[in-house]
DNA sequence: TCACATTCGTTGCAAGAGCAACTAGATCGC
DNA sequence: GCGATCTAGTTGCTCTTGCAACGAATGTGA
């Protein structure tokens, strides 16, 4: 019929994208199931937001940053990690400390509650990391990491900040 | 003793989690990165959400689908899908066609409207994979792709999904 | 020193997203 | 054939998030 070979046409005139294939399809996907699964263990049981968990994280391992620090590395808006801050901080989780060199920023401290919360939460969050890196042999997970990074310095470097190759 | 105590206090005190080398963290900062990038391109020039940008480019390819289908090939709420499709409608990009094997679903369909967006929209979410990609050798890229497609598997078998070790 | 621009962080506002309840239709078991 | 159960999709409610405007502090240049 007139309508299937219009199709037809349509169809072949160019190789557009294969979902299945498509870098930032697939990567997105494989975040939102892996954070999908790693909320059961912050958010049921610690009533944490992804963003709380990214904070007492990084409080955990750096014990000191600032808000915008958090912010950058993380790839989140700046509001968001000021409403979580908020929140952790309402709650004694997180301590703010001015920094006398610059009023502006805010130094940020696990309380001894917070580090409990962190010290309790991270030995799960490595068991969930490793039932699921466990598909993967050793140098496979080497590899794979290797060129998530590589990906991941290259797409900042895509990104609004200014491009270097003016 | 002194020593043990000591031994103790420094088991507390270690980082537990290092952010840098924890694969959810890492994964969700990858994607935010490239949907970032990639939004420029659909949100931007045609007012596109993630949402809608996907349903177009799964139609795109797949010509017939249901919302349930594309909900769960792209991990996404039904209700998220359910309110993009209910806006491309009402802009004339996708069309529904009852399935009267079945009157509870719905397939969804482009309109030649709808397609000519995607005919547009792709050449240049492709080229803007390819920049992202550039940073990788073929074999690289090939690898990348594998152990992605291998997590990606694993990690939807550990979801909400039946636990099928009980 | 003084205006101007920039940065850190907060907040009002509006759009987006998840949850749960609901309708409509299909399926299973008896 | 009939009720209980399940599935596809919609919608009200609420919380989250992004944007933009803002205040406060800092930096820059004349």
């Amino acid at each position: 019929m007139a309508r299937r070979s219009a199709l037809r046409k349509q169809e072949e005139a160019q190789p557009l994208v294969i979902l299945e294939e498509f870098l930032p399809y697939r990567v997105n996907v494989l975040a939102a199931l892996t954070a999908n699964a790693l909320s059961q263990i912050y958010e049921k049981r610690f009533g944490l937001t992804i963003p709380g968990w990214r904070i007492i994280v990084t409080l955990g391992q750096y014990e000191f940053r600032t808000a915008r620090d958090i912010a950058n590395h993380g790839v989140m808006h700046k509001s968001t990690v000021s409403r979580a801050v908020a929140v952790l901080e309402k709650r004694g989780l997180v301590l703010r400390k001015a920094n006398a060199d610059d009023r502006r920023e805010e130094l940020l401290e696990l309380t001894p509650e917070g580090r409990a919360i962190y010290v309790a939460l991270a030995p799960e969050a490595l068991a969930f990391e490793e039932r699921l890196l466990s598909v993967l042999a050793p140098e496979e997970q080497k590899t794979f990491f290797g060129l998530v990074d590589k990906l991941g310095r290259h797409a900042r470097s895509l990104g609004p900040e200014p491009g270097e190759e003016a």
